[in-house]
DNA sequence: GTGGTATTTGACTGCCAGTCATAATCTGAA
DNA sequence: TTCAGATTATGACTGGCAGTCAAATACCAC
């Protein structure tokens, strides 16, 4: 963790994993993953090709790596967005302005070329899902909090723990993303989003 | 379509044309498209390389046609199905058999495997989504039937289109049918079923 | 210093989708 | 019947890519 204490060779080491990771950040951004070969990031970082399996076990470790550190990324934006919704507003309300903060991110910030490559890497067995699914993922604890507030609240069904409700309304948007990758553009994300999770918190409120 | 008014060649080309169709059904049974070359194939049906391109513009192009024969038997299946379900039941009731059904052939009929490769083929250009996602693929029709009819008989809503809330029903099914896909074996598809929908016919019913 | 280890290098392997020049076969018009 | 042209079949070959490996280099600890 720390960066001190490291020789010079330790140093090297680091610099030249770096340079990969940065180098395969860039590409990535400008086209597909999969258009993106080990030998065009190489060339980019400047190292060789060997160097490459010496600091990653395969390109799609590499990938993982990087999803990984930019799902958290996204997940703290969420967390910010959510601190800046006044507390008084319902939970119905706190659930509708989350949703559709998210959508904006994935159209928007994140765009639909990386979602979609995102989604298809969950089909890769090279690439763990493990950062975007776990259920430790900081975004399941966000809507568990919510809506066991809810629960409190007596705003939302008790019958369902919070934690089983938060993953279902998760899955949800994971569905209309999907939806959203494939149908791209005729499907507006954020509109659907927002019609979906209408009949959806319909179903989890109280009646 | 008709068999008929074939001369010597063109028989010996739709031959060959099926023994291809044939031998690659049969080894994708058996293992994960990609795992299956088109070397493979060729191989097994017992024709050249070159012949495999005359009839098929690509590997891609081959398991599109048969993806689009697989999804139009399956939906066969379930308009069997519906048509075996006694009509003097509940709308929210013949949606949930439906359900069910669903993911009974999705776990069994199809299989996780075949599943898993499925929802990737979306993503790659090579292989277009229409058979499965097009509103005009048979199941949207059933699901548009049943709920047109439930909302004349004042079971569903009646502030959104049938057509709207047929989407609205599959892609949460796609959704759960994604999730399971991923968290394979730890996900029992049939029972997320039936729970999201118990969550979303809440939403979809009249309260 | 020096022996051993971490790091780097890039040519090489193996795999696979797709191509192409060539050959074999059939058809239909003359 | 004939044969030129069209269809279909063949398999060696190309190109691109992920990953390997033996050899070289640079560094560290003793």
């Amino acid at each position: 963790m720390s960066k001190k204490k490291l020789n010079k060779r330790q140093k090297q080491a680091a610099e030249t994993k770096m340079k990969i990771y940065e180098a395969a950040k860039e590409l990535f951004l400008e086209k597909d993953v999969d258009d993106v070969s080990v030998d065009s990031i190489v060339k980019k970082a400047g190292v060789s090709k060997g160097s490459f399996y010496v600091h990653y076990e395969s390109k799609a470790a590499l990938v993982y790596v990087l999803i990984k550190d930019y799902v958290g990324e996204i997940d703290m934006d969420y967390k910010t967005y959510l601190k800046s919704i006044s507390q008084d507003r319902s939970t119905l309300d706190i659930i509708t302005l989350l949703t559709e903060k998210i959508a904006d991110i994935l159209a928007n910030k994140i765009g639909h070329d990386n979602m979609k490559w995102l989604y298809k890497s969950h089909f890769l067995s090279s690439i763990s899902s493990e950062p975007t699914m776990s259920y430790n993922r900081e975004l399941y604890k966000m809507f568990d909090e919510i809506l066991s507030e809810g629960i409190r609240k007596g705003e939302i069904r008790s019958d369902i723990p919070s934690t089983i409700l938060a993953s279902h309304l998760i899955l949800a948007i994971r569905g209309i993303t999907f939806e959203w990758c494939i149908r791209y553009p005729d499907y507006n994300l954020r509109e659907e989003c927002i019609k979906h999770m209408d009949i959806l918190l319909r179903g989890i409120g109280i009646q």
